[in-house]
RNA sequence: CGGGGCGUAGCGCAGUUUGGUAGCGCGCACGGUUCGGGUCCGUGAGGUCUAGGGUUCAAAUCCCUACGCCCCGACCA
């Protein structure tokens, strides 16, 4: 066990703290609540980043910018936005010396000013759909922050889609969310469980809200990315109408759908062991990392030459690093690209190039099972084989973790028992009333009704009245 | 905003109880040694002890005030 970092059984939350700093991902700024994103935890984000944006390009949509600022009268256009977000506002109150004269919000998400300015683009049919996607930073002034799971501001994506009808804009709310849990699984290797959210969790002036839940090792649940049905309520708001084909007037109506730097702590509790992180192959920064190994100076040169020959063969086919550093030994380096998650390190000592050979050594495996020999000749195939090998592995123990950790409860007692280690999978006909009784005495929450359901009929665990959809609960971060 | 903890070298901490020369480990610099799982030895640099005020011959240490950070709770991607 490492010594150097807090063990996640000891504390977990411990344990993710200090890794998100020792891996160099982040850390605090001198403003509280805020957070210094680091080289190596920006370059991790700029894969998620661009995994998603190839998706919505593919999907149609376009990227566009809208300001920081939001003039505080649009806020409170739609009530029941308003009242979500006022507590957790910043605002602008003076600018050039001078008190202003409206004040200004710091966009805690960019509904309104988007919805402003739908209304005076979209004037036909013709002008529809229209599916425009920001990446931006947002604040939100939260009482209690953690290092990329909530920050004051964080940065994200956050698409803002119109419609002109009602089927066609759900149609695209569920297609994000297909997104998003698509990149999840395939790019994060993070199974999540795509689903609607119960109305108390809803986002604020949405008619509906979708989301997909991961579960951490803790057995905590992440929300990882949400996706929003809007209904008319924006566009009433903002009068974001437009003609018809038969001329008349129509209110338009829209999505939403968003996906933070949280993904990275999502990343970090999914996959992290007790030797530091474990990153997905597809989004690390540094996908393989070469050791060279030597004893005396006659080797050095050998032994150099080798691996800079094989670094400059992967180096087109893979993110690849060798790591010349002197003054640390070799057992030093392995842990210290362990601690970083390098999904795979290559060991080159004196012994293989006699045999033209290399260790090859898992970051998912650890220790001595995790090596295997292979052969200089065919590489590049050897490795790209074995980051997909991992990239699936640790997708499978992800899922593997979470249905050990999932439980399907028909009492409350039983309910009771499951959210303590993890989820809680249940029939479920409560009202809001009995979710905010069942929270106060657990602290568990419906994390989703998943998209999945069984089908059939069942009794809900807590009311006791006919349910016809089960609900994942657990606890939430 | 309530409860708890902390603020001393770049980092982690001791020293505060009982006021009296500011220390340890890691890291950093240099030299040597080592290198297939966090080498070892030597030398050295580095401090307005969070800030302000008070008590005292004398304050990191006692008193008052302020600020900041972390953890736990109520709100949230």
């Amino acid at each position: 066990m490492a010594d150097f970092l807090t063990s996640q059984t000891e504390d977990f939350s411990k344990w993710y703290n200090e890794i998100v700093q020792k891996a160099d991902l982040a850390d605090y700024s001198p403003v509280r609540g805020c957070m210094v994103i680091k080289p190596y935890g920006y370059t991790l984000w700029e894969n998620i980043r661009d995994a998603l944006d190839r998706r919505f390009k593919a999907t149609g949509h376009v990227n566009a910018y809208f300001p920081l600022f939001i003039p505080e009268s649009f806020l409170q256009k739609e009530a029941e936005h308003v009242e979500g977000f006022s507590p957790e506002l910043a605002v602008v109150t003076i600018g050039g010396g001078a008190e202003l004269e409206e004040r200004l919000i710091v966009r805690p998400t960019s509904e309104t000013i988007i919805g402003h300015m739908y209304a005076r683009w979209i004037q036909s049919y013709r002008d529809l759909p229209l599916l425009i996607n920001q990446w931006a930073n947002v604040v939100r002034w939260e009482m209690r922050t953690r290092l990329f799971l909530r920050t004051t501001e964080f940065l994200w994506q956050e698409g803002h889609t119109a419609h002109a009808t009602r089927d066609e804009a759900m149609e695209e709310t569920l297609r994000m969310l297909g997104v998003y849990t698509d990149f999840a699984m395939n790019e994060a290797a993070i199974p999540v469980i795509p689903g609607r959210k119960s109305e108390s969790e809803k986002f604020a002036g949405a008619v509906a809200s979708y989301t997909i839940e991961a579960m951490m090792k803790d057995g905590k649940a992440l929300q990882s990315g949400t996706s929003h049905f809007l209904g008319q309520n924006f566009a009433r708001a903002f009068d974001i109408k437009f003609l018809d084909e038969n001329n008349a007037q129509q209110l338009a109506w829209t999505t939403s759908w968003g996906m933070s730097t949280r993904m990275v702590g999502a990343i970090v509790m999914t996959h992290g062991d007790d030797q530091g992180l474990v990153l997905p192959p597809r989004l690390a920064p540094i996908q393989v990392v070469i050791v060279p190994i030597w004893r005396k100076d006659e080797e050095r040169a050998a032994v150099l030459e080798a691996a800079q020959q094989l670094h400059a063969r992967l180096k087109d086919a893979v993110r690849v690093e060798l790591d010349v550093r002197e003054g640390f030994t070799a057992g030093w380096k392995f842990n210290d690209w362990e601690m970083r998650g390098v999904p795979l390190r290559i060991e080159i000592g004196p012994r293989d190039v006699a045999n033209r050979q290399v260790m090859l050594a898992r970051r998912d495996i650890p220790g001595r099972e995790g090596k295997i020999a292979a052969s200089w000749d065919g590489l590049e195939t050897t490795v790209a084989g074995l980051l997909a090998t991992i990239q699936q592995a640790i997708f499978q123990k992800a899922l593997d973790f979470r249905e050990s950790h999932t439980w399907d409860v028909r009492t409350y007692d039983e309910f009771k028992a499951a959210v303590e280690t993890g989820f809680a999978r249940a029939w479920w006909a409560g009202d809001a009333e009995d979710e905010a009784r069942i929270k106060e005495e657990t602290k568990a929450t419906v994390r989703c009704i998943p998209t999945e359901q069984p089908g059939g009929s069942g009794v809900c665990f807590y009311t006791g009245k006919p349910a016809t959809e089960m609900a994942i609960f657990g606890k939430a971060y």
